[in-house]
DNA sequence: TGCAATTAATCAGTCGTTTGATTAATTCAA
DNA sequence: TTGAATTAATCAAACGACTGATTAATTGCA
């Protein structure tokens, strides 16, 4: 947990009641919580401009003047929906780690440990990011805000995207043998993270052309194994005694 | 050009006055132009519910009206937009498929001569993706089709996407001697895309990660290093018998 | 003159936001 | 335990601003 961004240092959005610290299952913040899952349907699939206020309440089940209310404003629900998706999507990841057997913070682990966790992680974000339908929403919402970069990108971005990448490259540097830092690596892991985003961002298309009608479980387990492989390639190509040849 | 898609069945957009066969510059389609690459610009950074008529018809200096009277509405010039698109990116990528010397529909290459099409067009892409100024509005708006399926985004796909695959495939087919319209083929090129579409959709992400001011020649090319090194592992990886060339 | 193109002005509709009223829940002196 | 006072939350209705589209009048070239 000491890579992990604090997340209690984001202004409450203008308008908000006081952060309840007691439970939040009292009915009361039903509302809430239920624009915020509709925000993040609306906004995820139809983007936030095209996503009007009013649907989003129908969709809630709640009155328009609920957000202004809660959130202060249209804006101020986006931002409720990134910080929503921040620490779910945090949860995930954590347990994605604890799957690929992630080293704890103090035992350096074997290049082959390291290797296999790598390997092993990159299958399950195969899975999380295209297989769970309850995680779409909000992978498509992300998807959304990082192709219109604003305060809420920021928010997501040192919150969840920076500390998940140092992590993932700090375990690729050990097993390469490399400075986990190292521009090459840093590199690597955003080519492999853009292998898998790109699978559901372009999913329309990569499905007609597969002529596949929609991820199902043979679909995700050729594209984790295609993912995986070009994750080994590229471990592979970053060790000292990798096959091919360096990169010019 | 037998794989080329016949982009002269498009329906022409409601009020749009016939197709011009002749010039093209001759100051009356000044207007029409204009409106397109406003669109173009404002809809591919902005998105096409947020970009407003009035402010389309500001950028390209024209009035509101002749948005309906040369395209019939709005829609219609997303639509014009998607063909101008259309027509532009097909002549980009012919002249990087010229640059790598894609082969003739006659002769079958040999699988190196694949192999090496395969690598300069990888790089190719790169470069005319994330490098070029003038396309970048163009992938721009077409990335945002992507993400919201449309009858514009059906014609881009039947015009450039699918024909443009098609032919990649064949060419990693030739390359590693499998049917370049297997699953495995069609999935790798999805993923070599995948790759480089990335580094322009999570742009902002990935600057701020890699400590880049902007995609320079220096960051272009360590991208493209690695994403041609990633081709280069899977054409190995597709391969019967390794990178070894034998003739088959 | 004839017609394609452009213009200013206006249309009905939707946008996000705000209002004042109403209900439900909580507080606190008596 | 009462009952009035306070607060939190929701509601229908309306606000001004802006949306895309359309009109009728005007321009300018052939």
């Amino acid at each position: 947990m000491t890579t992990m961004a604090n997340m209690e240092d984001h202004p409450a959005p203008p308008g908000a009641p006081a952060e309840r610290a007691g439970p939040a299952e009292s009915g009361v913040e039903a509302t809430r919580l239920s624009l915020i899952e509709a925000g993040l349907k609306l906004f995820g699939s139809k983007g936030f401009e095209a996503s009007s206020t009013r649907e989003i309440a129908r969709t809630a089940d709640a009155n328009i003047a609920s957000i202004g209310y809660h959130f202060g404003g249209k804006e101020g629900l986006r931002l409720a929906c990134a910080q929503h998706v921040a620490s779910h999507i945090w949860k995930i990841a954590s347990a994605a780690a604890a799957l690929a057997r992630f080293p704890q913070d103090d035992n350096s682990p074997s290049p082959d440990q390291a290797r296999a966790a790598v390997l092993t992680f990159a299958g399950a974000m195969v899975r999380g990011i295209l297989g769970d339908e309850r995680t779409l929403p909000m992978i498509d919402f992300v998807i959304r805000e990082i192709a219109n970069p604003s305060p809420t990108l920021d928010m997501v971005y040192r919150s969840v995207i920076d500390p998940m990448h140092r992590r993932v490259c700090g375990l690729w540097g050990l097993a390469t043998g490399r400075d986990g830092e190292s521009e090459a690596v840093r590199l690597a892991v955003f080519a492999a993270i853009g292998q898998i985003m790109y699978f559901r961002i372009a999913r329309e298309i990569i499905l007609r052309r597969m002529d596949w009608s929609g991820y199902d479980e043979a679909a995700i387990a050729a594209i984790a194994g295609e993912v995986v492989a070009c994750v080994e390639a590229s471990l592979d190509r970053l060790s000292p005694g990798g096959r091919t040849g360096e990169a010019s």
